[in-house]
Formats: C-alpha cells, structure tokens, sequence
DNA sequence: TATTCGGGTTACCTGCAGGTAACCGCATGC
DNA sequence: GCATGCGGTTACCTGCAGGTAACCCGAATA
C-alpha cells in the first residue's frame, strides 16, 4: 500500500501587507508598547506603569517577541543598579502611524456612546 | 480560622481608547473583512474569495462577531437562491482609516525589504 | 541585618481563535 | 434524477496568548 503523496500545490506566498503588519501588532499589549515608545526610550519598570494591569511576564514576552521582529531595539544601561532601555527601532517607527490612527478611531468610539 | 475577605479593590473601568479598538479589530480575519466591505456590501461567498484562506467556519464566526459588536449589518436578500449582504455600520465606518493606516504600513513594510 | 528595587524567570493553568472535515436544506439547472 | 451553489453548522483537535504566584541575583539603602 503506497501512500499518496499529496502534492501540496505550493500557493505563490504573496504576502498580505494587512496580515503582514497586524502580525506585528496583535495580540492584547503589543500596540501598548509600541504606543508608549512612540515618543522616545522608556525602562521596563516605566513600561510596566504606563501600560495598566500588564504582567511581568507578559510585558518580558511581548518586548522579547516585538524585539526579534526587529520593531524595537533593547540596551542594557550601565547604571547601578543597571537598568534596561526599550526604544522603537526603524521598523517600529513605522508602525506608529497605526497605532495612532487606532487610538484615534478608540478616542472617537468612547465620544459616541 | 475565618478566611480573609480580599475586597478586590475595584479600579475605575477607566477604558483604554487602545484597548477598546482592538478588542473589535483583533484577530487574524477581522480587519480583513473590514477592509474587504470598506466601499460597499459584499456577500458571504464573495468575502470567503475576497480573503484568501479563510474557511467557511472561521469567516462566520467572525461576521457573527463583528454583526454582535454593532460593527457590521447582515442583510438576507429575498432572491433565489437567497443571499445574505454584509455592510459596514456606521461604527464600522470609523473603523476604516485604522484599518487603512494598517494597510498602508503594511505596505510600506514590503517596499523596504 | 533586612528590605527594596530593577529586571526579570519559572511552573502551572485557562480560554479562545483557528484549522480540518463532514454534513445540511433549498432551489435551480443539466 | 443528480449535481451544483449558497450560506452556513457541527464535532473534534491544536496552539498560543495570557493570568497567577513564587522565586532569582546583585547593589543600595534603612
């Protein structure tokens, strides 16, 4: 009994730009960080207050993902004790537009009701 | 031993403009139906063309979702076979220029690399 | 000496979004 | 008589984001 090989017809990969960059930022407290870096670096423990009822570890995993999708950069200040600095990085910048038109849009749905 | 009654401290609801949009755009399928029914209503089968990949189950649950968030109107259509219409409300309508923001960073994204 | 702060890590658990596959009733067309 | 298109529904399974709680080290401070 051979099996079939089922030649999974390779779709051309054409990438979504909408799929593209809500991957970037989806998810509950991505667009947090992103908007709180919009003006500059901030340390964690800022982040961990700007951004309310985030966990350690999820705020950790979101800056560690957002990190390796080359939206932010991480610095490790040499202070005592030392401290951490998140900014947005190239990429990110770009984002920020986004992100500002939803809390735009956010703003103007809290007006209406 | 009489166990420690924890009043939960109640934080004001205080909702986040951010967190607020989000909860309606989030998700892999949802701002692409927005943005598929941003000039004009589109019916269920031409939504499942229109959004490559999405399965029939997904798609419905999402309408359902986004119909129950006062983002979408669905519309039954007495022809034959009977159609069903989906449009933009007007709250879906605000939402348009975040998605379109996200579009277009989108593809400023594929641009750069 | 003990505590605090900064920036995490680890273990454990939950819920929900999404994926696949099969099936549905109805009306029309071949 | 049978298949097709329309607009779904149902069952079952998976993975990941997120939540809680406890714990970590080293330096500075009370």
């Amino acid at each position: 009994m051979v099996k079939v090989r089922r030649n999974k017809v390779e779709q051309p990969p054409e990438v979504c730009p909408l799929g593209e960059c809500m991957s970037l930022i989806s998810g509950a407290w991505s667009p947090h960080v992103i908007w709180y870096l919009r003006d500059g670096p901030r340390r964690f423990s800022e982040l961990r207050g700007d951004i309310k009822g985030v966990s350690a570890k999820v705020l950790t995993a979101r800056l560690r993902q957002l990190e390796r999708d080359g939206v932010l950069i991480r610095r490790e200040v040499d202070s005592s004790p030392p401290t951490v600095e998140y900014s947005l990085s190239e990429l990110g910048a770009e984002l920020r537009p986004a992100i500002a038109a939803i809390v735009d849009v956010g703003h103007r749905l809290k007006q209406r009701r």
